[in-house]
DNA sequence: CTAAAAACCTTAGTTTTTCTATGGTTTTTA
DNA sequence: TAAAAACCATAGAAAAACTAAGGTTTTTAG
């Protein structure tokens, strides 16, 4: 806030939830339009069981306020969480907080105005991993390997993932030959799931 | 090459074929590893019809001096180009030649030996459309949008393309639709194809 | 302007892929 | 060491994609 920029001077709206943060984003719709809308993706909701993030908000910021440029800010360099985020929200910057400073919100700011997008070193070698390794994992390959991650027995697995037992053992056996890691064992598909930025 | 740099100096060795870069970047594997390989994706080849682009080079580059960086340089900043070679090469870095000076080359530099990679902003513009548009084409829809770009009619796909004229009639209608142009004509699906790095 | 060609669309039937159900074998767990 | 879970294979069911055929609409060329 303190920063100086030569073609500009900066005015800084804050909201704490997502409540807040829906109001004011739909208030200046229609009033002052953001030019920058900065978000956390970890929000805290006042209610109990909201578990709207700032992806919704982003979601949401996107439809209302389609001119301004939104910027996504997130403590983890989380693969899977930057590569959602890139694909439903298409932000205009996202930066991994432990590399936010003066200098690269300046950056950042200056990017965004001119010529989007702005991506913190973090974020580009996720997405990165990603650019390279493309081959497309559906819903179900997803809640599979999410299950697996968390310590879900395959079992337990029916019921989140729509597919019958053999059905789930037989993916899992494909995963494995898909990330090269046959007749591995599970540890080995997540590392290298985790690896390439589908975890 | 003027560029003052604080903790190394810079060594330039420079090759303008196919050939000759292959022989130096063999030759530098066995010996003093490059730290960084610059390419630019069109070379001059002195073979009359010798096909061979500055992507082969980064592979071969990659197979032979797995420990140098790769950066490419590339006049256009074509989408499916910096698609297609951020997936088969996988390089530390990415400029449109329109981008390049001295600031960018030095930060350049700085980024890849530090915390690669390295892309210049119109190389991230064309990032931020794949990632933000995450689907899969296989390789008959491709040969059928690069066969409506190039002007061939649909009859005539027949044979490059393994399916039936009825086939790919429907892919092409399925395409309209994935791409957001349905009812509309074979001009706005090729425009929404290549904005978004599919040709 | 008009006839031919191409593109577009639909339907029925075929092929291919993927899934389920089932049951046996192997590995892991307590 | 016995039970549970994971793994694997097979046959049949279901879903998806393709082909062939024929009709309608649009485009093209004379």
């Amino acid at each position: 806030e303190d920063a100086k920029f030569e073609s500009f001077q900066v005015l800084v709206d804050t909201a704490n939830t997502f409540e807040l943060g829906k109001q004011k984003i739909e208030y200046s719709a229609k009033n002052l339009i953001y030019d920058i809308i900065l978000l956390d993706i970890h929000l805290s909701n006042n209610v109990e069981g909201d578990t709207r993030t700032g992806e919704d908000l982003g979601i949401l910021a996107r439809k209302v306020a389609p001119d301004s440029k939104i910027v996504f800010m997130s403590s983890f360099s989380d693969n899977l969480r930057i590569n959602n985020i890139l694909k439903n929200v298409n932000p205009d910057g996202y930066m991994v907080k432990s590399e936010i400073d003066e200098k690269t919100l300046i950056a950042m700011v200056n990017t965004i105005v001119d010529c989007p997008p702005y991506y913190t070193q973090k974020a580009l070698s996720a997405i990165r991993k990603k650019m390279s390794s493309d081959f497309l994992l559906d819903e179900n390959d997803i809640k599979i390997l999410h299950s697996i991650a968390i310590g879900t027995r395959t079992k337990d697995m029916i019921g989140n993932v729509s597919l019958s037992l053999a059905g789930i053992e037989n993916r899992k056996r494909q995963l494995k030959v898909i990330f090269g890691v046959e007749k591995q064992n599970d540890q080995a598909l997540i590392n290298e799931a985790r690896n390439r930025g589908f975890i």
